[in-house]
DNA sequence: TAACAGTCAATATT
DNA sequence: AATATTGACTGTTA
């Protein structure tokens, strides 16, 4: 990172770290909203350079602690009765979706890019200014005034209304012919996101073969079968990256947690990262333990009917985790697992523990991927 | 070209 | 109403 820093400083000039960007690229119209392009507001600290564009301070950033930040951001939010919207949208450039998956999974800044540090370059930048708060509570109170003031008018006007604009005011609600036009949004049954889980953890990587095959046999386009394995195991590495924050912070607390309870949080100020952590499963984990997760069968999984167990049934717990490769480490042999760098070493947490074991598939399969080369270069784990 | 990283934006939940 | 979840899309990487 300081080498990075270093080499910003010493070429005296960021040679071009992508132009300004068109921006947007998405759907044509954006609710107004947020200026069309460049670096927002961007509330800087007046005193220090604030001619830097935020490309430029995020290359130059030192190494942030983005949980600390999001855990600062969220708090402030909520005190100050402030909006994930709003935050998003003038300060951040995002949309809420976007703000509160970040707010809630920030991914340590060592494993983000340049263009995703900078999210959390901002919400530093804001929090180091108190003033902030008050102009985003300002603009909150000025959005208000303009909601009531168009509904009042819409009121009395009953019916025109909106007329006003050229009718570019379109979608919202209206046009029952347009929802019709747009392709519906994907909902995949749990039934099916089960027996994907299933599939990901025989194999996070499957073969063009065995994706097809997933496709016909839940019914499903195969591009949403591979969206589904491209999401499901970048969301599962932030899971991680999460819970290991949070581990973290419990050690240093000189807390032992012995699991769910979210005991903690006695008096003491700061930080207690937990409230409820370990259970959460944070509708990633697979809850559905029990259910040998052996062998994927493909037949048993169709869509339609299939009465199977319903929900929250089978809390029992232990069930030997399906066939990863590491299905034969079990809890009783831990010093089997001591051989295993400690930050690989496997958790007693069933859920968890499931997901390293799809992790350290993962790894095993980028290894592998890895050791066909020639030249390995660069094994980061 | 496959896999990712970031996001969006439609839905679901709270 | 505010938040959380998540399938899909765009741009980047190797």
């Amino acid at each position: 990172l300081s080498s990075a820093e270093e080499s910003v400083k010493s070429l005296g000039e960021t040679p071009s770290l992508q132009a300004p960007r068109a921006e947007q690229p998405q759907s044509s119209e954006r609710s107004e909203g947020s200026p069309p392009s460049t670096p927002l507001p961007l509330p800087l600290t007046s005193s220090s350079h604030s001619s830097l564009s935020i490309q430029e301070m995020v290359a130059m950033s030192p190494e942030l602690d983005t949980y600390g930040i999001t855990k600062k951001v969220k708090e402030v939010l909520t005190d100050n009765n402030l909006g994930q919207r709003l935050f998003g949208e003038s300060i951040l450039g995002l949309t809420q979706g976007s703000v509160s998956d970040l707010l809630a999974r920030p991914k340590p800044w060592h494993k983000l890019s340049l263009k995703g540090r900078e999210p959390f370059v901002r919400m530093q930048l804001w929090l180091s200014d108190p003033q902030n708060v008050e102009k985003l509570m300002d603009m909150k109170r000025m959005e208000k005034k303009a909601y009531m003031k168009r509904r009042h008018s819409s009121l009395s006007d009953c019916q025109p209304v909106d007329s006003g604009l050229q009718g570019v005011e379109f979608s919202r609600g209206g046009s029952p012919l347009h929802q019709q036009l747009k392709k519906p949004r994907v909902v995949l049954a749990p039934e099916e996101k089960e027996a994907l889980k299933r599939a990901y953890q025989e194999k996070p990587y499957p073969s063009p073969k065995t994706i097809e095959e997933l496709a016909s046999q839940l019914n499903l386009k195969t591009s949403t079968v591979i969206n589904w394995f491209h999401n499901y195991r970048s969301r599962i590495r932030r899971e991680l990256f999460l819970e290991e924050v949070q581990a973290a912070g419990l050690v240093e607390e000189g807390r032992l947690v012995k699991s769910a309870e979210g005991n903690c949080c006695d008096g003491a100020e700061s930080d207690c990262p937990i409230g409820k952590s370990a259970s959460q499963e944070s509708s990633l984990g697979d809850d559905s333990n029990t259910k040998s997760t052996l062998a994927y069968s493909p037949a048993p999984y169709k869509p339609t009917t299939s009465a199977t167990q319903g929900p929250g049934i089978n809390r029992s717990h232990a069930s030997p985790l399906g066939l990863g490769l590491f299905s034969c480490l079990s809890d009783s042999n831990p010093s089997a697992s001591s051989t295993i760098s400690n930050s690989a070493r496997l958790p007693r947490d069933s859920s968890l523990r499931k997901k390293k074991v799809a992790n350290l598939n993962n790894i095993i399969h980028r290894l592998e991927k890895a050791a066909s080369k020639e030249e390995p270069s660069e094994w980061e784990f």
